[in-house]
DNA sequence: TTGAGATTGTTTGGATGCGAACAATATAAA
DNA sequence: TTTATATTGTTCGCATCCAAACAATCTCAA
């Protein structure tokens, strides 16, 4: 070990250790940077705009969500948000806590549970997403302004693949 | 709200609700189809061949980790997983109850822990990353064959962009 | 009407996940 | 040598995160 290794020599090493399996370094390429990826997003969002709003990653897309699609049940928030139904169901309570978001029933089944923005959490939305959007085009700003839309459809192709 | 929503729908009902806000769609599609992909296919791997050997998405990467790396130290595993140390920390031991891998003070430098993995622990990634790599090639089959190569160096500009 | 089965949101228990504070150790300059 | 500073892994407090069990409600057939 010599300290912090680039991403090529990352990879280089990997290919060395691996070389006796017969693997697909391709597809492996692809999941290994899918994730290193999101997961360098999602921690630079959360340390500069989210933190600011004093939102975490899953609450700013709980938010975001039901922002979207207001009003509209919890199962329906889950699903878009990717999060499972215990999960949802803290993080509600928390953008509750801080006034953004109002749970209610639904008057026309007992089950269903209605969540709608207050206005607190409109005004956020109003100047925070665009700020949001801001950094997500200084993201994709090194990628060839041709290859954005092709970007985006290979990454539906994983999703639609696997049932996401 | 009328149930379930393809991707497309969504995506065109985010596009009229922000209609006035002038936001960049392209690069928005970017970020969201990431995390798309990147949600889908991680809970994917925990439900099938994760659960069978009874590993977090996690805690296989930072068995992988310092399978490629060992002997290596915690600060290394920490930066290569994308996670933080107190987060390691809980993860080591997760993987040292399993008996998997191993805690040691390094004789050099009292401060740091240098972690192997155990025998139990090459024995399931001999067969557990084979199986995880013909995962990986199944999430990318419908991705064209020439495709591959620059969708991994986009999302790797993605990473090198915001210092992953 | 009634009772079995399906669906919804919550609770429970345990494992991540992070920032901040911490103790131990190493390194540097004075 | 000593003192200030930096670095490492852990602990702490709290917020996700999930599967499974649960209570409440709905549906539909008998």
């Amino acid at each position: 070990m010599t300290g912090s290794c680039t991403l090529a020599e990352t990879e280089a090493r990997v290919a060395n250790r691996l070389r006796h399996m017969n693997l697909d370094f391709e597809a492996m390429a692809v999941t290994s940077n899918l994730f290193r990826a999101a997961s360098a997003v999602r921690n630079h969002f959360e340390r500069t705009v989210l933190a600011e709003a004093g939102l975490s990653w899953t609450a700013f897309v709980v938010l975001w969500v039901t922002w979207i699609w207001e009003p509209t049940e919890t199962r329906e928030i889950a699903e878009e948000a990717s999060i499972s139904k215990a999960t949802l169901t803290g993080v509600l309570t928390t953008l509750e806590k801080m006034g953004l978001v109002k749970r209610s029933r639904s008057a026309t089944d007992g089950r269903m549970v209605i969540v709608t923005v207050l206005p607190a959490g409109h005004k956020l939305m109003e100047t925070l997403f665009p700020e949001f959007n801001r950094h997500e085009v200084d993201v994709v700003s090194d990628i060839k302004d041709n290859d954005r839309q092709a970007l985006a459809d290979m990454l539906r192709a994983i999703t639609a693949k696997i049932g996401g």
